[in-house]
DNA sequence: ACTGCCAACCAAAGCGGTTTGAATGGGTCC
DNA sequence: GGACCCATTCAAACCGCTTTGGTTGGCAGT
């Protein structure tokens, strides 16, 4: 059933059925019911293929997956903000598109997004502090919103971020408060402009009380079960180790459990721990008495804002780019307690 | 720059620089070179919707994800599955759309996909026992693959698995043979097709030694790290713990290692302990010796696969539809050893 | 009765490709 | 020299919708 057969049927022409399912306000209110009647009668529904080569837009909103051979790793909050954003899109209309592809061929898959006409907007994860794909996705006139910010940019553009800085820094001003003095950094991949942050505001928060950081107590890598696990079982064997650790991840924290029982020590005892919790569904921090103390802010609420932005940023490329900055929650949980004196 | 532009400038009609690049047989060779430079030199991409109209496919591939309200949880799984399909389907042309939806208004979203040709086919994640799903997209004949199978479903269609019964089946005469008796199984949702041939193939085990499965022994549920806490720690409270477990997946098998130190004991000393690992990237259980002693069978391996199979019944919707059993393999890791008698 | 206006509807021109059916022209064969 | 073929190329139709720029006819105003 297409427009053509259901306007024949109607005894009207394809301009007029086309125009009352649009809402348009030149049709008859009988006339708009009587094809409104119609189309849900045939089950019609406008071919999207023609719908998008007629007005020039695909409601297809593109988000790009790298993996380098090297780097086979799924973010793993991958889910929760895909599901966060196609929340939204979807409820205005927009699928969103998923490709893969080569670290270093990102940038041509954009170009060919573009000029395929392929998607109308692209969402940006994980920019790293100097990130280029900003600058070309600007050049060639793609719509994008960013997950997150890139530091060294400097023109303006729509992003969606954390106060990663403000987090860490509370993170870690709470443990200081507790009495730990000596703070084992866990965080990310500090090219990663989000990790960066994060370590700018564990330092403040330890320059706030006095304290220098300590490079023997900050190890970054990949938010993985392994890394945290191996990075806190380094620095509970040093001679002086950390008292508390701060996790960039609950999965990197969950590792970090780990390497704290193996050391025969208890979380919340001689050891205390505060991940940070991107409240992702299956690995959910959330019972009575949160198991980790953490900050946390949803990804899946940032995804749903991000679509909400893009969605806007498409119908008016020309508006400012908008931008919103979540502030994560401190919850206190079993993970931690005040320094115990040896 | 369209093709109209393109083959004005290089003096030829759009027909053939269309066919040109479409490598059609019927254009001279000097011709395809002239016009393949001119493309490459201009950036000339066909407009993916003109394409797509002229064609008649959408050159997508859809995924639906569905989240009632009752359940927001995205599965774990979700995210190195999609890479995998998206990794194959990318390379042969398509792209990966997304769509969410509350639960019961899946169907409905199939019938608009397939009426407004959004996409070529389907991937179809997750199915039940009994799954109303396959039916109806052969009904409304929207080509697609199922990731798992639905036991009830006789007709046949287009699947790709894993041996779950046989998996199981294997990891518990596993622990039979190292003395467990008493084995305890964190299943999935057993309304889910997996989780039920995972039964199947532990109890067939038990038979196959003489032993009868004990309904104390069995929990089913969502497989989250708390779940398999709850659990593991339920049945290790009893006055008859099971010495051994078999766990549906490493995130539920992590909430496992949690009951069982908190107890007090070790894993592959008081408690075995086998996990289900789909090899997801960001919980990498692939250690020299693994962490886990686990059946594995990689995910991402398997949406590739699906991906495969989908285009090729894109292709030739009435071939008779392929199918993939995939068997995991038994990787022996620090979580299993011999029963210790008390 | 004539003009002007407005509500309602429609024909036709795109959108940018692919594909059908035909045209062109040089070479081959007899 | 004429018929035939084949290799190339092209004009035009088509995919199914949106949108521009009318057309129609009834009614109010004078």
């Amino acid at each position: 059933m297409n427009l053509k057969e259901l306007s024949y049927r109607l005894g009207l022409s394809p301009t007029t059925v086309s125009r009352a399912l649009g809402g348009y306000p030149e049709v008859n209110v009988e006339t708009r019911l009587r094809v409104s009647d119609a189309a849900l009668k045939f089950g019609y529904q406008p071919n999207r293929r023609a719908r998008a080569l007629a007005t020039g837009r695909s409601f297809n909103i593109g988000h790009v997956l790298t993996a380098s051979n090297k780097n086979q790793l799924v973010n793993p909050i991958f889910g929760d903000f895909v599901a966060g954003v196609t929340e939204t899109s979807g409820a205005l209309g927009y699928s969103l598109s998923l490709t893969v592809t080569e670290a270093d061929l990102e940038e041509s898959v954009f170009r060919r997004l573009k000029s395929e006409g392929a998607v109308d907007g692209i969402v940006l994860q994980a920019p790293r502090m100097n990130d280029g794909r900003i600058d070309l996705l600007r050049k060639i006139g793609m719509p994008f919103v960013v997950h997150g910010r890139a530091t060294s940019v400097v023109t303006p553009y729509a992003w969606v971020d954390v106060n990663n800085k403000r987090a860490f820094e509370r993170a870690a001003l709470f443990l200081l408060d507790l009495g730990h003095e000596k703070i084992g950094l866990v965080n990310g991949d500090e090219t990663m402009d989000f990790a960066y942050r994060r370590r700018v505001g564990f330092e403040s928060a330890l320059a706030a009380r006095g304290f220098a950081p300590r490079p023997e107590y900050l190890s970054r890598g990949e938010m993985t079960e392994g890394n945290g696990y191996e990075a806190v079982r380094r620095m509970l064997e040093r001679p002086d180790p950390p008292t508390a650790f701060l996790l960039s991840s609950v999965i990197s924290a969950i590792g970090a459990r780990r390497a704290v029982q193996e050391a025969g020590l208890t979380l919340g005892g001689e050891v205390s721990l505060i991940a940070y919790d991107d409240d992702l569904s299956y690995l959910s921090n959330r019972q009575d008495v949160p198991m980790f103390t953490a900050v946390r802010s949803s990804v899946r609420e940032a995804g749903r804002q991000i679509a909400q932005i893009l969605v806007d940023q498409i119908a008016a490329p020309n508006g400012a780019p908008q931008h919103a900055l979540l502030e994560a929650e401190l919850v206190v949980g079993t993970s931690t307690g005040p320094v115990m004196r040896s």
